[in-house]
RNA sequence: CGGGGUGUAGCGCAGUCUGGUAGCGCGCCAGCUUUGGGAGCUGGAUGUCGCAGGUUCGAAUCCUGCCACCCCGACCA
């Protein structure tokens, strides 16, 4: 490609909207443009390297047995009905009617779509497996678009889903997708981990994520120094916690005035303490139902553990009104001395021992309150938020913490869609049984931000060769038309021929501008050519990722670069 | 949806408090010079000052309403 007939408008200066780095020197290099929130145009470099991680994908995906299809973008509401998610899924579904009054919807996913063209034709055992998947733009309508393309309102993504006869088959499917996003990651370049997640609104019973490490990240994860433990914090187990109390034997409870203490790092500097010394009482709503639940001072509820391990449907934290209340005090007194609803204690806090709680009326704390004696008797489970230096729930090793991109994400999805959607196949022993599915996402679109948050320096982006827009580019510092420009032309010439993506820089610029925008855009390798270079026969051929050049000979350049392209994951 | 912020040329910004000819840097166009790290000189083009209404002789500036975008939180495959 010629940059002069390419599209590539540079930036000096970032947008003032552009907080990440990704973000920014995706609009600073010429990959994105915004047309408005959560939503990207993509210009051509943005549309060379999302190509290149969808090739990325569709190599291992097929390599892994799925076919690709491509499902319509508007979905019928009816079929959303039958799922029972048009009630369910939210604003977030952006709803539309088309001139006779129908009702659809963009599709922020696929699991209605699929199922319904499965069912029409997949009748059999013999039939199955069956993997379809397909890359696809995505629209959710997100209440706070993030971080450029990042969290889009459009995105690109694959979706693929499976369809199997029975559990171990089924087990099967996820394990083939689970390995095949390991290399589809791998190869994008990625440092990233695997981690065990909530399911959300998608359903199902296990889960992975799939996290490029990035301290950026939305997601929080922990993951054990010394086993394989890796999990979202949103569902993070915390393992067993030493009780510290021993044989000392708490007093009796008194009371405390703590006038207009209503934190915990409040009460506990007046009265002396620590924040480990106090117990947090939360008021919550399990299923409308108010329950108190109670963490350490320095530990942070987790209501997404806390639904998980309850089964409940909804977990929400009660409002000012509500736990003034439920408690008699404003908020800040909460106490579970007294409390007329269910106790929930979270594992972690030493039930042999006394604490500090709140007094359920205005400027008022007890202390020494031993829970089970000066209250009623609580559930103890585990509903706090995993953090740095927690014990690991599988070892004895302790839980480093990191921060994530959400990159991709696999469910085992069993029944939840092909129940209530009537998707059955005919099983061996004539029998008629629902299929056992799987769905399974990446975000094309998000990957290549993610890969920039990693790869990148105060000149740009340096992309892995894998999905660089170009693999190299040409850059001869002199005037169009010189023996310099000729012998580059040449040179980019037999790059194409030998099928590297090259870029010939055609411009009629300065060094430095040329230099800055190859720098700016990340190509894996620039092929530098002057005139005191050119007199030897050879040129500079500088690594993006490393920042060195060597000087090679013009007959030996293209197999040199050739080679320098086949080795592993090319860049950083 | 709660809190905060910003809207002035393609990008970055000043000007707004205290109303009076709409500016600066980069970029863009033309010419000359320059050509190994975002060139120099000369000349030039580009604005619904987010939108609507109001106050005023006069509004980018003051008032009212609205909109868009960004950030934090809540939310979230």
């Amino acid at each position: 490609m010629r940059l002069s007939r390419f599209h590539a408008p540079t930036l000096r200066d970032a947008p003032k909207e552009a907080e990440l780095v990704s973000h920014a020197l995706l609009l600073r290099a010429g990959f994105v443009r915004q047309l408005a929130a959560g939503i990207y145009t993509l210009l051509p470099l943005g549309v060379r390297t999302l190509r290149k991680i969808a090739a990325i994908v569709r190599e291992e995906l097929e390599r892994a047995g799925a076919v690709e299809v491509l499902m319509p973008a508007i979905q019928p509401a009816s079929l959303w009905k039958q799922s029972g998610r048009w009630d369910k899924y939210g604003p977030e579904l952006l709803r539309l009617e088309d001139r006779k009054g129908n009702e659809f919807c963009v599709g922020p996913t696929h699991e209605e779509v699929i199922v319904d063209l499965v069912r029409r034709d997949v009748k059999s055992y013999r039939q199955l497996p069956l993997n379809l998947y397909q890359v696809q733009s995505k629209f959710r309508d997100e209440v706070r678009p993030r971080g450029g393309i990042i969290r889009a309102r459009e995105f690109m993504m694959k979706d693929a889903y499976s369809f199997d006869a029975d559990a171990e088959a089924a087990e099967k499917s996820y394990k083939d997708m689970f390995d095949a996003y390991h290399r589809i990651f791998e190869r994008c370049g990625l440092d990233f981990r695997a981690v065990e997640a909530d399911t959300g609104n998608i359903g199902g019973n296990l889960s992975h994520e799939f996290q490029a490490l990035a301290s950026s990240g939305e997601d929080a994860i922990v993951s054990c120094d010394s086993c394989e433990y890796t999990a979202n914090t949103e569902k993070a187990a915390i393992g067993p916690v030493g009780t510290q109390a021993g044989d000392i034997q708490p007093g009796s409870m008194s009371s405390i005035a703590t006038p207009g203490k209503r934190t915990v790092q409040d009460v506990t500097t007046f009265l002396g303490a620590s924040p480990s010394d106090l117990l947090k009482t939360l008021i919550v709503d399990i299923d409308g139902v108010p329950t108190a639940a109670i963490v350490r001072g320095d530990h942070e509820l987790n209501t997404i553990k806390l639904k998980l391990v309850l089964g409940a449907d909804s977990v929400e934290l009660a409002g000012e009104e509500r736990v003034r209340k439920i408690t008699g005090a404003p908020v800040g007194f909460a106490g579970p001395v007294g409390l007329e609803v269910p106790l929930i204690v979270d594992a972690s806090v030493d039930v042999a021992r006394g604490w500090i709680v709140g007094g359920n009326a205005a400027d008022l704390h007890h202390k020494d309150a031993v829970l089970g004696r000066d209250t009623a008797e609580p559930r103890v489970l585990d509903i706090r938020l995993a953090t740095h230096g927690d014990p690991c729930p599988r070892c004895n090793g302790s839980l480093r913490e990191f921060r994530g991109i959400e990159v991709g994400h696999v469910f085992y999805l069993g029944t939840k869609y092909s129940e209530p959607m009537d998707l059955t196949f005919a099983s061996q022993d004539g029998g008629t049984k629902p299929m056992i599915m799987g769905c399974y996402g990446i975000g094309i679109s998000r990957i290549m931000a993610a890969t920039i948050e990693q790869h990148h320096d105060d000149k740009g982006i340096r992309w892995p060769a894998s999905i660089a827009p170009f693999e190299v580019a040409v850059l001869p510092l002199g005037k169009p038309g010189d023996d310099v420009f000729v012998a580059a032309e040449e040179i980019y010439n037999r790059c194409c021929h030998a099928g590297i993506d090259a870029l010939f820089d055609d411009r009629k610029g300065r060094a430095g501008v040329k230099f800055a925008d190859a720098e700016l855009a990340g190509h894996p390798y620039q092929i530098v050519l002057g005139r005191n270079a050119l007199a030897d026969n050879v040129v500079e051929l500088k690594s993006r990722a490393t920042g060195e050049t060597e000087r090679v000979a013009i007959g030996d350049l293209v197999e040199h670069v050739k080679g320098l392209l086949a080795a592993p994951t090319g860049t950083a």
